[in-house]
DNA sequence: CGCTAATTGCGATCACCGTTCGCAATTAAG
DNA sequence: CTTAATTGCGAACGGTGATCGCAATTAGCG
């Protein structure tokens, strides 16, 4: 095992130096995973299933990847790939106000990103581009180093939060809305109950107008500004 | 299937008219669930598991709870029911931010909280009345329904958020912090490459002074500001 | 009281999952 | 041309959620 030491996907050479040509490639690998998420679900992202969508035997995309969650890894930081990092405005917050935009419309094209954002934090180089960016963007800001990269680490948290909560009551594709799809009702019935009079006031006002942007756009703003971060 | 029609968890009964008296109960279960949840992280939480741990047969969970999902269901709002509602300051903006320090502690108690609050909401009566003391703590505040919840549900999301962040970066009791441990090596690396200054920079500051509660309470008060709660 | 009908517990089983192993085939280097 | 490394992969292992069918139990009713 000897070019398959490092424990890191991202230390790891792609090709050996020796023995046959591999057929596929990382970013192949990665392009088919993210099709079949895209379209199906992150749950249909097996090993055997992205294998097969790709004409290999399964055991075979172990040659590749060291495990699931590394597949998952690479499908994350391709999707990081998607920034404009260059484009941005004049103030640092406009410039991370543009990018928060930017990572919101990727979430969008790919549902089941903002999830996995939360929970694992992507560390492959087009994800660190993007941090870079980020950070760099309060360059002239005055706060120590980790009060910055903690403002980042909240934005993203934030857009991801945000995204979470519009694909939540979108009509979805039938991929991925299933989460609260049965439950509704008994919300009916437990807010005709009159045990919960405030909430049931709140929903009684018609659905969010669509402007959603504005909203995002509302959020983003007031928290960087809150942060310390002029614009 | 007559007692079980309701595809609905709160709407089904927990005790049918008819038949042998069930030797568990759904409340032992979320009990049980929550235990192994909280000693060896939610992966460990499986039906036989879950089962073995209460003395019973797998299959035997599922006169109990209809799926997995159900499970889990039920163990977040068990875990909803840890809120003391009445408690709460005199305004708005101090009442949520009571709130959210009470999240912020239940998630802090259970790891595998914060992930699944992102992921998708809990319907259950202990959550529905969280979700009416938040409400009504916005009662005196002129801001149309839609918006009111809009409110309350950014707040759980960037509580959760926080948590997570808090959650990633601490010594970890071994069964949560895996995710981005293997992965240093690369990150290091790739700072002394000299393609991240301002992300190096940036790290080089000496990790977060521990004061984790004022910035915690600083992040939701200044939220809270910017959506229009007074305090 | 005894019968009926519903419900419980659960062993066996299915389909699928991530992952490992061993081996034939392929290839670059010496 | 030999050698050593690497690839592709069928087969298998242990674990998962979920279903099915059956024996045992029990409440209500005649």
């Amino acid at each position: 095992m000897a070019a398959h030491d490092p424990t890191d996907v991202w230390r790891r050479p792609e090709r050996a130096t020796v023995g046959p040509k591999p057929e596929h490639s990382r970013n192949g690998i990665a392009t088919a995973a993210l099709r079949i998420a895209d379209d199906e679900g992150l749950p249909a992202v097996s090993i055997r299933r992205v294998a097969a969508s790709i004409g290999a035997g399964a055991a075979s995309l172990y040659r590749y990847v060291k495990s699931h969650d590394e597949l998952v890894e690479l499908m994350m930081d391709t999707v990081a790939g998607e920034y404009h990092l260059e484009a941005g405005g004049e103030h640092p917050r406009e410039k991370l106000l543009n990018l928060a935009h930017q990572g919101r419309d990727i979430m969008h094209r790919h549902p089941w990103l903002a999830p996995l954002l939360l929970t694992r934090p992507s560390m492959g180089p087009n994800s660190l581009r993007y941090l870079e960016a980020a950070v760099s963007a309060l360059s002239t800001v005055d706060l120590p180093g980790p009060a910055k990269l903690q403002t980042v680490a909240m934005l993203s948290a934030i857009t991801s939060a945000f995204v979470q909560n519009e694909l939540a009551s979108a009509p979805g594709s039938g991929a991925v809305d299933g989460a609260a799809a049965g439950r509704v009702p008994y919300l009916v019935e437990a807010l005709h109950s009159g045990d919960y009079p405030h909430l049931a006031a709140a929903m009684a006002g018609q659905a969010h107008s669509g402007h959603s942007d504005e909203q995002f756009a509302g959020i983003v703003a007031n928290y960087l500004a809150g942060a310390g971060v002029p614009g």
